[in-house]
DNA sequence: CCCCAGGAAGTTT
DNA sequence: AAACTTCATGGG
């Protein structure tokens, strides 16, 4: 089905390191798997989107998985309306992003697996794991096999040893234990999603494997609590370097999540330091 | 060879 | 509490 949205840019969104099993088809045309579900997205023009799924997937999944209904163009002319010249050339260079609402035990899994890792390194894993524990769910326009995520049960109680063939390395037995507080009912993901942000946090925060960042990661892209402002290695050099010690996301309450994925795609894309 | 990557846990001050 | 250390692994 064809549609017509604005501030939507499936290339952005794809290389945005929010996600990692996004990849590119051809130009303007991505192949996106999420959970158990895949489609793709074509991208015509600026505005013109084609979505290779019926209405009603459209509907049922992929408005909420895009966050299509989330006025980013009010948020951007307030954001270009302010002083903060970082911080509107990143909304300019990382035009057309949005923050995807990810199944969250993917997220959760692939966000312990991203510690200490490059975003290249993450994807492989990611793929590898769903190759070898996820099933086949769909064909893609190249012909390849598209797989599922994982579900908790398949990632409960498994060897280590098979986890270490996917590059996961010290983090292999903070994945199984997360899927077996899961099995558990340690952790209840699906209560989590129905809980304010400061309280899912600390539920999180009980994973062994799951720390600050991670437990923000989760919360911004798997809960959908917008608000949340992670911070990694690239937003922490930004702080210093570019706001000098001195950014507070509680200037930007409400989106602060929003702000945090434009400076994180422009510092780590775009901005190149200056030349001495 | 050293340093870094969407860090967290364990240990030492 | 805050500061180091260690943990796999690939790439620059």
């Amino acid at each position: 089905m064809r549609i017509t949205l604005t501030e939507f840019n499936i290339k952005q969104i794809a290389d945005s390191g929010q996600c990692f099993r996004m990849y590119e088809i051809a130009p303007n045309h991505y192949g996106i798997p999420s959970a158990d579900r895949y489609v793709e997205v074509i991208q015509h023009t600026e505005r013109l989107l084609e979505f290779l799924c019926t209405e009603d997937e459209f509907h049922q999944y992929w408005i909420r998985y895009f966050d299509l209904e989330t006025d980013y163009a009010s948020i951007i002319n307030f954001i270009k309306s302010g002083n903060d010249s970082f911080l509107k050339n990143a909304v300019s260079y990382g035009h057309g992003i949005r923050i995807l609402h990810q199944d969250p035990f993917e997220t959760m899994v692939s966000f312990i697996l991203s510690q200490n890792k490059n975003i290249p390194a993450i994807r492989q894993s990611v793929d590898g794991l769903c190759q070898m524990f996820g099933h086949q769910i769909a064909t893609d326009s190249l012909g390849l096999p598209v797989y599922s995520f994982p579900t908790p049960d398949k990632l409960a109680g498994t060897d280590l040893a098979l986890l270490r063939q996917l590059k996961a390395g010290y983090r292999d037995q903070y994945i199984v234990n997360a899927a077996n507080a899961v099995m558990d009912g340690l952790l209840n993901l699906n209560e989590l999603s129905h809980m304010p942000a400061d309280v899912a946090k600390k539920e999180l925060l009980k994973i062994n494997g799951i720390g600050e960042k991670v437990a923000n990661c989760i919360l911004l892209f798997g809960l959908h609590h917008i608000d949340v402002y992670p911070i990694d290695v690239w937003i922490k050099k930004m702080i210093e370097e570019i706001y000098h010690g001195n950014f507070n996301p509680s200037k930007y309450a409400g989106y602060a999540g929003i702000v945090q994925q434009y400076q994180f795609y422009y510092m780590r894309n775009g901005y190149k330091k200056r030349v001495p």
